[in-house]
RNA sequence: GUGGAUGUAGCUCAGUUGGUUAGAGCGUCAGGUUGUGGCCCUGAAGGCCGUGGGUUCGAGUCCCAUCAUUCACC
């Protein structure tokens, strides 16, 4: 059940209820790709971290260990220990990206595994049923992500066929879900927009599946290759024809400037790589800017990353520490560094939450949109 | 002490029969990273080629001496 708490033009204030939890919107959803965050944060820390949703892999899951055996441990939340709402990704992108000699057919996809060159095929109902067995809050529908720029032709038929395949994942996953011994009866399913750079394709492809009654919505096919401006103009583009009761999920973006940008154009979901892989290589953001720990002139810095963070790191180390840590190749020093960037990221979305409900989001988003861009001057 | 081997970037090493401005990997410095393969990409700085002499139009390369390191044998 989603609910618009106050809206400030396109921006949207909203609350998402599941059966594991609220999730307040906009939101930023903590990525743990293999049913962890990678740098070494569990659970319960995420928790600490102010994270509202856990966001794990079908096809790295399914590959290792196993759908079939999470679902034997009782899914993915008690296999991890995590209490609160998990989104789980259907695999579509993974599949386009990571794995080698793919075939695409009307019925899915053949492919090979990146672990061990196994020959796998993937549709929409078997991406459904891992995803059931995972037990995830909200399962993905299984698309084709199109690198941008792709010919004309190719997105129209790609994306004619991304939304059969949505059918099929909504029919499957209406089944599954009435099955007796499913973990997750209430799992939800988003549908995912594509059409790559062309509005015309974009906006069809949104009205075709706006129609399909789904839990949610997300656009796909975006950060993969178009230049920031084009992803805007993208996101303008589809979003009024996007159902105003249904949370909105721009997949895989982005950076803070990204994030503000898209929640005041309406967008209510986000998740992304950035924070935790940029942290592993010292890349840290901070309410002034963005900062990179490893520069030389840290090599001495007494001074917490960024002052008035309450992170674990923050409320810890100093700059010199954290450098030390990272250079020297220490697991605690990528870890200390994801912890801040996700707190980071939760905080920035925290505020972006108070100025909504404060009705300053406007101003926020012209001081920030600037501010978070810029390096740090020290 | 005798004989051999090796001395080139911070480190490990390429460098053709002597021929433009001596290269690579790693490290260092600085950018990048967008539904995650603990990756990957881009750029920069950094050299009396152990030292001194010689041969030559021209020497990292050939010759002599010397120093250092190292191995073998006394």
């Amino acid at each position: 059940m989603f609910t618009l708490i106050r809206t400030e033009d396109r921006a949207r204030r909203g609350r998402l209820e599941t059966v594991h939890g609220t999730i307040e919107t906009p939101v930023f959803m903590n990525v743990g790709t293999c049913a962890a965050i990678k740098g070494g944060v569990s659970a319960p820390e995420l928790a600490e971290l102010h994270c509202q949703v856990e966001l794990s892999n079908t096809y790295h899951l399914h590959i290792r260990p196993g759908d079939g055996l999470i679902r034997d441990l009782g899914g993915i939340r008690r296999f991890m220990n995590w209490q609160g709402p998990v989104l789980t990704d259907s695999g579509g992108f993974q599949v386009f990206s990571l794995a080698g000699l793919r075939k695409i057919k009307e019925e899915g996809v053949y492919f090979a595994s990146h672990i061990d060159g196994k020959r796998i095929f993937m549709g929409p109902e078997e991406s459904m049923r891992i995803q059931s067995n995972l037990a995830s809050t909200i399962a993905m529908a299984f698309d084709e992500c199109i690198e941008n720029p792709a010919p004309y032709d190719y997105v129209k038929a790609s994306s004619e066929r991304t939304a059969r395949w949505l059918l099929r994942c909504r029919d499957e996953m209406a089944r599954l879900n009435s099955l007796p011994d499913t973990i997750n009866p209430h799992q939800m399913l988003f549908g995912i927009n594509q059409g790559g750079t062309y509005d015309d394709l974009r906006i069809a492809n949104m009205e075709t599946i706006a129609s399909y009654g789904l839990d949610g919505y997300a656009i796909g096919g975006l950060a993969v290759g178009e230049d920031t401006e084009t992803m805007y103009h993208i996101i303008d583009v589809v979003e009024p024809h996007m159902p105003k009761d249904k949370p909105r999920y721009l997949m895989g973006v982005g950076t803070p400037v990204n994030i503000l940008e898209s929640v005041h154009l309406g967008v209510d979901f986000f998740d992304c790589v950035m924070p935790s892989r940029n942290a592993r290589h010292g890349n840290l953001f901070t309410w002034r800017g963005k900062m990179n720990v490893l520069n030389e002139k840290y090599l001495r810095d007494p001074r917490p990353i960024d002052e008035g963070c309450g992170c674990p790191a923050c409320r810890a180390h100093s700059r010199a520490y954290i450098r030390h840590l990272i250079k020297a190749k220490e697991a605690l020093g990528m870890r200390l560094a994801v912890m801040h960037n996700l707190w980071f990221y939760n905080d920035l979305m925290q505020k972006i939450r108070d100025a909504l409900d404060g009705g300053y989001f406007g101003q926020f988003y012209e001081k920030y949109r600037v501010v978070l861009g810029e390096r740090v001057a020290d």
